[in-house]
DNA sequence: TGTACATCAGTGAACGCGCGTTCACTGATGTAC
DNA sequence: TGTACATCAGTGAACGCGCGTTCACTGATGTAC
């Protein structure tokens, strides 16, 4: 067998054990994955699995950085389907497929973001850059926008409390974006995330009853042109 | 021994069985529950626990019925720091609340609004009622700070999506009110519980620097006077 | 005051279970001569 | 073309573990006479 047949055959494997394991996850909750199960649905034995991961966390870890790499592909994917002179519009578009993206793989979703697992921690120096990677993608986005004047800041962005103001300042410098931004970037992150999270859980549909229709006004109402 | 001596300590077994319990959670997370290792810290054998609960899950629905519940009484003691004069101002109180209560309580706050526990289904016919008395709080005193114009609908306000508006109004007719206000109460909730959530997981910190400060001013952006 | 009895919180052994991980192995497959 | 050999993915048994829950029980405590 030629050997690049071999490490597809090798990813392949790797890869069914992810997808298995999200599928286990799915089932039984982001802390009910088991290697075990995992083994039996895949009919294999469960120390085959240990040709692919050398332990469980190593696992779960790589399920978690597929994860923020799935999401941060998906802001992008969405920011491409509209021309660069269009940073408003791309921004809202990044922002429903952040939605869109959640609702859709729920687990992943849970994983990034939800509870840690217990027994779990994850590698700081693996997880950090890829977390950050979507950060920037927005803040890249909103920079432009603003940069256009297609976006206004609102009021409030000019009483940044000083304590923060001296923080922003310093994620900000080495990507040349303003405090401003950053900080609108912020705000706007964590007011999408508290919709898609309390609707993803089930604690706002029921009020809200089209939770798509509220998200969508809640992101227009966010980058509103003022 | 009198009969009222006999029921306090049953009680306060029972009440050692939840801190033991919120202990071990912390510990290993919300999943890392076992009656087992609550036992063991008790200095009792396990089985002497199936006297104060029938099993596990209904250790989990007690600890998932006591978190909403003093979620909500946060909220009502914020409340009643402020004259009833002063909507506006219990607003503000009741909202720094629900941020100072999640983080003096992270378990109790993964518990109501994290990941649910493998293996473990809510009795929703306990958990909802429980669930909708914060809303019901927010909602009263957001009513009245709108009735005594001491704040604002913003713009967006008036272009509640006609889906969304019908499902609103069908939930604010029984409690009296507009589906203005309870709109204006979804979204800030949905905002303050992003910004919470991703404060309380680490995510807002290393980029705001001050997150209380941070959270203060999203406060007073929600609720400014127009 | 003293004794027989009932109550019942808590015990200890046992059940069957699934888990992650290790280890020495097998047996099919591809390679070298 | 045929044979000896090396590779290595996957096996099956075993390890020690902790879990929730059941069961028949014990033994201290309070009650009734």
């Amino acid at each position: 067998m030629p050997r690049s047949r071999v490490v597809a055959e090798y990813e392949k494997m790797q890869n069914d054990i992810k997808t298995s394991a999200r599928r286990q996850m799915a089932a039984h909750g982001t802390a009910g994955l088991s290697l075990r199960a995992i083994a039996r649905e895949l009919d294999v034995s469960a120390p085959a699995l240990y040709r692919y991961f050398p332990n469980l966390d190593a696992l779960i870890t790589a399920l978690i950085l597929d994860g923020f790499n799935a999401l941060a592909d998906a802001l992008e994917a969405a920011e491409r389907t509209l021309p660069p002179t269009e940073p408003r519009a791309q921004l809202r578009a990044a922002l429903l497929a952040y939605r869109a993206w959640a609702l859709s793989h729920p687990i992943d979703f849970q994983l990034i973001y939800g509870n840690p697992i217990p027994g779990y921690v994850a590698p700081a120096e693996v997880t950090v850059p890829a977390a950050t990677r979507q950060l920037e993608i927005l803040g890249r986005i909103t920079d432009r926008a603003f940069a256009a004047g297609q976006i206004v800041l609102r009021r409030e962005l000019t009483e940044i409390p000083p304590s923060v103001r001296a923080q922003l300042a310093r994620i900000a410098e080495p990507y040349g974006t303003s405090v401003e931004v950053l900080h609108t970037c912020m705000l706007g992150w964590t007011r999408i995330h508290g919709a898609i999270q309390l609707e993803l859980f089930g604690h706002t549909p029921p009020v809200v009853g089209d939770p798509a229709a509220f998200y969508e006004q809640l992101v227009d109402a966010l980058i509103e042109t003022g």
